[in-house]
DNA sequence: ATTTACTTTCAAGAAATTTTGAAACTATTG
DNA sequence: CAATAGTTTCAAAATTTCTTGAAAGTAAAT
C-alpha cells in the first residue's frame, strides 16, 4: 500500500473508531491527521485534506485543544496559527480519561449518592436502594481506579501492570 | 426523596450516562428499569413505565439480550415473555467490554496492521509508519489488558487490582 | 382451522447531532 | 487608520440516529 491510500484509510478508520468513543468523526479525523503529520498544519491545510468547512475545522480544533490533544504552534514570521497533535498515546488516552471522567462519571456518582437516601420502606424501595448502592460501590471503585491510572506514568502502564496481569 | 422520584431520576441519569457510552438512551433506560425492578417485567410494563412504543421496546430489548445484559424469563402459565436484567455490575461491565472490544477495537487493530506495511520511502511516509506502529503497539496492549480483565473474576478486580494500585 | 395473544419488522417521521458558510470579529501591516 | 490576513461565531441546512406504529409474523388455545 502506498502513502496516500494508507493515509486515507487511517483517517477513515480513526474517524469511525472515534465516533464510537464519544469523539465526533471530524474531531477524531483532525486528530488523526495531525498525529501522522510530520510538521504542524494550518487550519487551511486541515480544511483541504479533510474537505471540511472553516467553521467545522475551527470548532473541532478548539475542542481538541480543550481536551489537551492538540496544541497551537506559532511560527516566527507567519501570521497564521499552526496545530500539532499530542503524539504520545499514553498522554492522549490519559487526557480523554480525565475529560470523560469529569463530564460523565463524576456527575453520575453524585446522582447515585443522592439516590441512596431514598426512603426504603417497601420491598420495591428496598430493592431499589440495594441496587443503587451496588452500582455506587462499583462506580466509585472504577472512579478511583481511573484516578490511579491517570496519576501513574506511561512506563507503569506498559511495564508493571502488563507484567502483573500476564 | 421518595421512590417514584428516585426511580425517575435514576432512569433519566442512567439514560444520559449510557448514551455517552455507546449505548443508546432508551437501551440504557430499559436496562436501568430492569436492574431496579424487584421482579421480571413484560414488554408492556416497560412500554408503560418508559412511555415508549412497542417497536422501540422490542428492538432495544433484543439488543440488550445480544449484549448479555438482559435475559428472557418465561413464567409458567403466562403466554407473554418477561425480562430480567443481569444485576451483577461486574458481569454487566465485562459483557460491555467484550462487545465493544469485538466491534470496535479488534477491527481497528486489523486496519493498523495493514497500515504498518505502507511503503516508507519519504520522510512523510516514515513518520506515518512510525506513528501507526506506536498506535498499534499501544492498542494491542490495551487489547490484551482487556482480555485479561475479562478473564479475571470480580473478586480479582475489586480485590487484588485495587490493592495493588492503591 | 380459526381466533386470540403476543412478538417482530421496517418504512416513514421525529429528534438529535454535525456541518456549512457567510458575517462579525480581532489583530497585524503598511 | 484603512486595508489585509486570519479567526470565531452561529443560524440554517444536511446528515445521522432513534422512534413510532401499523402490518406481518408466530404460535398457543379453542
Amino acid at each position: 500500500m502506498n502513502l496516500p491510500e494508507g493515509k486515507d484509510k487511517f483517517l477513515q478508520s480513526w474517524g469511525a473508531f472515534g465516533s464510537s468513543w464519544g469523539v465526533n468523526r471530524t474531531m477524531a479525523q483532525i486528530h488523526a491527521l495531525l498525529m501522522i503529520a510530520p510538521q504542524a498544519l494550518s487550519a487551511d491545510d486541515i480544511m483541504d485534506e479533510l474537505k471540511i468547512s472553516r467553521g467545522n475545522a475551527n470548532m473541532n480544533l478548539r475542542a481538541l485543544i480543550d481536551w489537551g490533544l492538540v496544541y497551537k504552534e506559532l511560527k516566527a514570521g507567519e501570521r497564521k496559527e499552526f496545530f500539532v497533535a499530542e503524539k504520545d498515546m499514553w498522554t492522549v488516552v490519559k487526557n480523554i480519561i480525565i475529560q470523560r471522567k469529569k463530564k460523565e462519571l463524576e456527575p453520575m456518582l453524585k446522582v447515585l449518592d443522592e439516590l441512596s437516601s431514598v426512603e426504603n420502606n417497601t420491598p420495591e424501595a428496598e430493592e431499589f436502594v440495594r441496587m443503587i448502592k451496588e452500582i455506587k460501590l462499583f462506580s466509585s471503585k472504577a472512579d478511583s481506579t481511573l484516578d490511579t491510572l491517570v496519576k501513574a506514568d506511561s512506563n507503569w502502564f506498559v511495564g508493571t501492570f502488563m507484567k502483573m496481569i500476564k
